[in-house]
DNA sequence: TATTGTTATACTCTATAACTATA
DNA sequence: TATAGTTATAGAGTATAACAATA
């Protein structure tokens, strides 16, 4: 080995790239323990959805989860064929289905739900009570703040 | 619209759900800051490191950055077209390359860092220098604690 | 035999555009 | 005309396997 480690210089201090180094450690774990299920992150926050909200549509899910329709249609479908949900067209809007559980969804849902505390116990573990639950409450605060996008006016061309 | 908000249940609890949403945040930042350079995260994170690491070795960025090493060879190539970056073959071992910005690349990288840390300001009006120092100093922490995916033994069946 | 780097390739995730059926 | 949902498809990002050159 030529070298102990790298310098990073900035990018430890970029919040972009702590973000996704974080994000990819904790998939990792979300990874150990759904792909027994053949449940992806994506796919268990849209069944966790569906649970909490019955009768709930497509572009509601859509919107809420900043997932495409395009790419939730198909992961609906597979939803059903596995026998999770079902749709019941709307009887005042028929372009609407209203999305809920079957009961096998339901105890399905139920386990996924029970592994996902599990998850967060064992990060609880490994990084503590106190800083996951600061963690989050900063994450959830980012989340809700304004665009990070420049607009016209405050671009800044250093260039 | 039918529903106002949708209960997303446990999700905002789940560490790996608010990270996956704020690093989509960030990263939309970065892209609207780098994209007129044709400059993508993982690309940032290569050239800084090559500029911090005269001579550093594919292998070396490979591990501090975990992008494999399939990956980075394409990525390497593309910066030696674009004129960013020199090899050099080493003299005791001739299957590996030293990796050196040019002057070029050097002006570029420093035009990047700028481009960053106006970006970390923008973070910090939009969310707080206190908040971003915090979050920061947890991810650090978070990705340097024990691995997440259970052993043999902690795992629990709870099917 | 083992290692560095490369190529080819496949799979997942996400994005756009065009279509359908309803409104 | 506009909207909800779907299909097809293309582009990133990331993964594995096989290979060449060198150790």
């Amino acid at each position: 080995m030529r070298r102990t480690t790298l310098d990073l210089g900035p990018l430890p201090d970029a919040l972009g790239y702590m973000l996704r180094r974080a994000q990819i450690k904790v998939f990792a774990g979300f990874h150990a323990a759904f792909d027994r299920d053949d449940i992806r992150p994506a796919q268990y926050s849209v069944l966790v959805v569906i649970g909490r909200n019955p009768g709930v549509l497509a572009s509601e899910i859509s919107q809420a989860l900043a997932i495409k329709p395009a790419n939730l249609a198909p992961m609906v479908a597979d939803f059903e064929t596995r026998g999770l949900i079902r749709r019941e067209k709307l009887a005042h809007d028929r372009r609407s289905h209203g999305l809920f559980l079957s009961a096998d969804g339901f105890r399905f849902v139920k386990t996924l739900e029970r592994r996902q505390k599990a998850l967060e116990a064992r990060i609880i573990r490994a990084f503590g009570a106190r800083e996951r639950g600061e963690l989050i409450a900063l994450l959830v605060r980012l989340t809700a703040a304004a665009d990070l996008e420049p607009d016209e006016e405050t671009v800044d061309n250093a260039d």
